[in-house]
DNA sequence: ATTGCAAATGCAATATTATTGCATGAACAA
DNA sequence: TTGTTCATGCAATAATATTGCATTTGCAAT
């Protein structure tokens, strides 16, 4: 179990005006709660989290602004668990994927041409155009293997 | 919409031995509905399919029991959906992902090993010991597109 | 066949996650 | 400042998932 956090500095609103969506409270208190939890988190732990800092916030807008969000593509689903996080690499292009360590929790985002090119010849191949795909790695990280 | 769905024959019992997990009859029930319903169907979908043909089976069991079948890998379950489909690919060793359409639902499973060896790749080139991975692929699937 | 044990199941309770419709409120463009 | 559109709150409900414990059952050893 590690504490090697990195805090990312995230101006909530430079983010909500980028995405183009409305810039409400609710939205950037879930900004800062994923923020500052700095991993993937469940809509109702970031409910829970808010809570603990004296605010509140319905857990149906959650869901909502999660979705809005993820389609937005500033925070990702990560399928496996339910959970949410901040994209981390907002700069580069195309599909993202995980890495996520089962020991300490640890989540990492990666950006893989070769593979978002790999999986779209193997849809071709089936007959399918995609139009989505995900890549969910887990195993041990670097700090767990020790 | 369509109904291309191939009749696949399982044999519960052959199935049951090969896994070497005990032989009982919600087992069988459970790779009865996987195998009749012929797509990915959630716990409680297959609750509700037996019911249907007059058998019953506690939602905690069929939890259970899914989880052993995932465990032995003669069934997998879908991330995004959560839902529990018959491993098509029983010969074919090592990693199997899925390709889905969102028109129609129809599911394919691929295994690819050089989408493995990619996976990998990125695992450790990020300093992690992959333990498993997940891939997902949505799109229009070739009935779908026309 | 009988027995004994480990493993599977049923049951009850509870927790967690997710969605829908509708009334109200807030953002922001005009 | 105003008006429209979109977001939020609230209430209800559905769907998914887990836990502990008592009981039953598969199956291996006798
Ligand atoms: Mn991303
Ligand atoms: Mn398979
Ligand atoms: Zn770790
Ligand atoms: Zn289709």
């Amino acid at each position: 179990m590690h504490s090697f956090v990195s805090k990312p500095i995230v101006d909530t609103g430079e983010l909500l005006k980028k995405s183009k969506l409305k810039d409400t409270q609710p939205r950037r208190m879930v900004l800062e709660a994923l923020a500052k939890i700095n991993m993937p988190v469940s809509p109702y732990g970031i409910q829970k989290w808010l809570l603990k800092k004296n605010t509140e916030l319905n857990a149906v807008t959650i869901y909502r602004i999660l979705h809005a969000f993820n389609s937005a593509c500033i925070v990702h689903r990560h399928p496996c668990s339910g959970h949410f996080a901040l994209c981390t690499l907002p700069e580069q292009k195309g599909h993202h994927g995980f890495l996520h360590c089962h020991s300490c929790g640890l989540t990492e985002e990666f950006c893989s041409p070769a593979l978002c090119t790999l999986e779209h010849g193997i849809a071709k191949k089936a007959g399918f155009d995609l139009e989505n795909h995900m890549n969910e790695i887990s195993g041990l990280c670097k700090h767990c293997k020790s």
